[in-house]
DNA sequence: TTATTTGTTATAGTTATAATATAACAGATG
DNA sequence: CATCTGTTATATTATAACTATAACAAATAA
């Protein structure tokens, strides 16, 4: 598992977790139908305990990110990852206004901004470039 | 004052009211210089705690936003806003990861996303484009 | 059948944060 | 003197995050 945790961290567990298993989407590290660990073999995995990994799988399944069955367990969405709602515009556009709003008190400039936001997506896109099946 | 709080939100009033503090002056609406009202006045007006007015001024001190003096009190930092800090662009690329991530899985380009964070930027500036003084 | 593993639910306890309510202090203002 | 300022201290309530057990129903494998 690619999954480090920083337990002093500010920010919960489970959203550390949940982001995570995003990242490992969008890398390529995981795909449609993937199966994920067990919530109790994750969870002593990372020393951690199971209602905490089930929080970020239920938050991840809320979302239509993952499919839970009483058979295959837990797997990345086979269907497909849910699009550009509207609801996650918005929270795009409620976080990016508080970011855009201190760097530009900052002194960064828009195109600055924006490419740091290429930049970012790039490095996310190539974390997994090979298209690495298993593990 | 343009404060408007949402007491029902997830997001602290303190960090609530450092945003709009934050986003007032990267509009113009607050320039370096310009006084603050003082905790009491400002939580009666928002019928909040002065704790949680101080705390949210405690924040934009520590970051260097905002001065207090025991006489002219609480002002909008005379001598310039902060830079860009290695520990602010630090953050900045923490949070537009877990952003870029979920955009990307969402199958958001990376253009798309880059465009509705100039548009965000934008519409941060706008919003105090008169420069008004006073009020 | 029995045994095990799965996700799920329930209950309880601890810790930390957020917010409130008072109260008091020292320095500056009128 | 009285008032207003930021600041500090203490206490309380509410909620979130995390952990610890325990148990259940459904599926799997012996």
């Amino acid at each position: 598992m690619f999954v480090e945790l920083d337990l002093q961290s500010e920010t919960p567990i489970y959203t550390q977790l949940a982001d995570q298993l995003l990242a490992g989407i969008a890398s390529g590290a995981l795909r449609p139908g993937d199966p994920l660990p067990s919530v109790r073999s994750l969870a002593a995995d990372l020393g951690i305990n199971l209602h905490t990994v089930n929080k970020a799988y239920q938050v991840l399944k809320q979302e239509g990110f993952l499919q839970v069955h009483r058979k295959r367990g837990v797997v990345i969405n086979p269907d497909g990852m849910p699009g550009v709602t509207a609801a996650f515009q918005d929270r795009l556009r409620h976080q990016l206004r508080g970011m855009a709003a201190e760097a530009a008190v900052r002194g960064m400039s828009q195109e600055e901004l924006a490419e740091l936001c290429r930049s970012v997506y790039d490095e996310i896109r190539q974390s997994g470039e090979g298209g690495n099946r298993d593990e």
